[in-house]
DNA sequence: CCTACCGATCGGTAGG
DNA sequence: CCTACCGATCGGTAGG
């Protein structure tokens, strides 16, 4: 069993595939322990590597931060993107909650360090970051905003109607576990019938189905 | 102006009323910083002290800490112990969000730290909270619950209900700033409206009137 | 990718 | 309440 390094046996394993490791891993411990509590030797072990060798494949523990919070932001606006304008709001609107939950599902460790250390980015990183959670805000406003002009939802304020269901859904991280009772899938239909009800939803477009 | 110590006058400031500036400026800076990246040597210039000279007062930052999570605890759990549970359901669930949102508006600095540090509290002290986090909790899902039974709320799960509502609230500290253009009253009047519509309120109890 | 190191800073204590 | 200090640990670098 012996192991001893030579250039023939050397797993191919490319500086990109290592970086993605790191990065993994510190999702899942700044996920469990916060980005504070995570020290940079910590997260070495956790890929069998010494302290200073992270530094040849990441160049500072704020830039593995950023990557962990980049993926989870372009996976929520990359489901957002998804759902059709041309759908009634109320449909529009629980498409968007389903993706939501379905990004949650399975991206859970990134989206808990995104909600919970992404203001511990450096200045210019965390400016970036907020552009893409008010990107991302403005599917769910504008979204509620339709519905309140063809009168599928009776709202007074879409903006702080958009807070308010976006509250819901940027908690679940505190709470939910995927693997869990409550499927997913489950989770999704008893929010979204809440939600909508939170938003006034009068059922009176094309398809009033709910849940 | 120069003032030299002298018995005589020494300003009357109790040990108990040092303790007490030290932790509200705690909960000050906690709340803008985070607790990990707050020093003590920080905490301990906000109150015109040497680093040192802190601990004449506090036994450790754990116990700064578990201070302030302490008070915003206990303000919750007085607010929610007020409402009575003669109320009809609907009422009862009103009055728990209003209160909820007064203790948040003029004590927001305290919630803050609450929500956003309670998890690095030493294991013991994170217990403790725990508890009186599930003790509020009740509160909520025990209205829900018996809003369900007299068929004021139309809801599939009391406790999913509870989390649900509960996320709204928890949320706040996150983008309310109280001396901003929503004044507490107004947020308290649309979410409240917002989730009695979500808990399905059929307005059949005695007193129908919501906002 | 490792060894060995850097300066800075941390929370907390001793002794007065 | 201060001065002076403690050991531990931090993120990051140099040189190979």
């Amino acid at each position: 069993m012996s192991r001893l390094p030579s250039s023939a046996e050397t797993p191919a394993i490319s500086t990109v595939d290592r970086r993605d490791e790191i990065v993994e891993a510190a999702g899942r411990l700044f996920s469990e322990s916060g980005y504070h509590t995570t020290s940079m030797r910590d997260l070495a072990r956790a890929v069998n590597l010494q302290g200073g060798s992270l530094y040849s494949h990441i160049s500072s523990k704020d830039e593995v931060l950023f990557e962990i919070v980049t993926r989870a932001a372009d996976e929520f606006l990359e489901s957002a993107a998804l759902v059709s304008t041309n759908l009634p709001p109320d449909q529009r609107m629980a498409a968007l909650i389903q993706g939501h939950l379905r990004v949650m599902a399975h991206e859970i460790r990134h989206a808990t360090v995104f909600f919970q250390d992404w203001r511990y980015l450096s200045p210019e990183r965390r400016s970036i970051i907020a552009g893409r959670r008010d990107e991302y805000e403005a599917y769910f406003r504008e979204t509620i905003a339709a519905g309140s002009e063809t009168g599928a939802f009776r709202v007074e304020s879409p903006a702080l109607a958009a807070i308010f269901v976006l509250s819901t859904l940027n908690w679940i991280y505190q709470w939910y576990d995927p693997a869990g009772a409550l499927s997913p899938d489950e989770l999704a239909r008893q929010y979204t019938r809440m939600l909508l009800g939170a938003l006034g939803a009068t059922g009176d477009s094309q398809s009033g189905g709910v849940g």
